[in-house]
DNA sequence: TAGATTGTTAATCGATTAACAATC
DNA sequence: TAGATTGTTAATCGATTAACAATC
């Protein structure tokens, strides 16, 4: 049943994409329109041979032996993350994290058009300008809206109750910020996000500076 | 100048630490005093093997070869992490994020005492019963109180001016959820956190399944 | 041409996995 | 004793880094 954790091969490169964007807008922005992966490496404290591996992996629009060309890059790491076309997006649980999330202005690539809750109280009202739904209705909505990706940010109980309803809902992913292990169909995909896994790696680094 | 990180050795295994305790926890809240390797990795999915080696690291007491002491299991990935002892922080930027943050109740060994902001309608109001104050005072409270980390989520123009004053105060750590580049002195901690780093792996994903 | 860069291939390092020894 | 488990050592795999070739 298990082995749930198919190999996509580079992860840590994907991960690392969405620092480069970052970087190279904010050179587009400066009127910067050629960079080398020695600058970019700088920037964000890795070796340039990381940054050149990595961007080889979206084959970025012509080089001359000067650097990357910021703009084309910029388009081959979208295109490559799939971030050109905006995916439509749900978040269930409009708590704390949720509602921040909803704000958050750092995800390109996602729109958020609805989120759900159960409390009565945050039902009809917008966050964000987003609209807050009854979960009850989140079958019928799936119905009428094709959405691509699911934000769970709700207590863990129910999440699998949930989550099949989704897949039911013919959603494609599920980005799961609850501790709830949740199971998918292999069509599915599915990001678990854990935030104190970082807190964990700060406590390990000052055990260490002892 | 650069070749800012520091190998830590096992990082990987470090950032399961916070899943195993989740795990360990809901053993013990349903009273199981005995658990595998196997029941673990079951459900978390991963391999028995990666939490058999993973938890080698932190010397869980006391084993039979039944499987490890939940009790004794938890107290010594606490440890490890350094979480016994519970660790002062402060927040620096009471947005969307710094607010969840501040409520968020997932993070064992971390107590906020204060957050601080600019904005004047902020100041002086207290957020899930932490005081938000005056960032002008951030020099002063440090001088007062023993803080050991500055969670860092302010818009990123100003961080390191910020960060200048968290390490002239003394400051052990420094978890920076901007997209800031910031430079600390060898003696302090820092870690790294991007949340769309994780939109980008499942955005991979998605790609992957077509 | 010399210099600076990306691109590519090879070497190293670390993390994961497998196999099995030790133990109660 | 047989069985089930952790503990340990070895093998494999993948990611990082180094070295250098190709190019304008």
């Amino acid at each position: 049943m298990e082995t749930e954790t198919k190999r996509l091969g580079k992860t840590p490169s994907i991960r690392r994409m969405s620092l480069y964007l970052n970087r190279l807008k904010a050179y587009q922005e400066k009127g910067i329109e050629i960079v080398t992966s020695n600058d970019i490496a700088a920037d964000i404290d890795v070796l340039p041979i990381v940054v050149k591996k990595d961007l080889q992996l979206v084959e970025p629009p012509t080089k001359k032996r000067a650097g990357y060309i910021v703009n084309g890059t910029i388009k081959a790491i979208t295109a490559f993350l799939g971030w050109d076309k905006q995916k439509s997006a749900i978040l269930i649980g409009v708590g704390h994290l949720g509602s921040a999330l909803l704000g958050y202005r750092g995800f390109p690539g996602l729109t958020f058009v609805a989120a759900f809750d159960t409390d009565v109280k945050k039902i009809g009202t917008t966050i964000h300008n987003i609209p807050v739904l009854n979960i009850s209705n989140l079958s019928d909505f799936l119905k009428k809206r094709k959405i691509e990706i699911a934000v769970l940010t709700m207590p863990s109980e129910h999440a699998q109750k949930i989550v099949d309803l989704l897949t039911q809902g013919n959603i494609l992913a599920i980005w799961n910020f609850t501790r709830a292990k949740i199971h998918v169909p292999p069509h599915v995909a599915l990001q678990r996000e854990d935030l104190s896994a970082g807190l964990a790696e700060l406590s390990a680094k000052i055990k260490n500076n002892q």
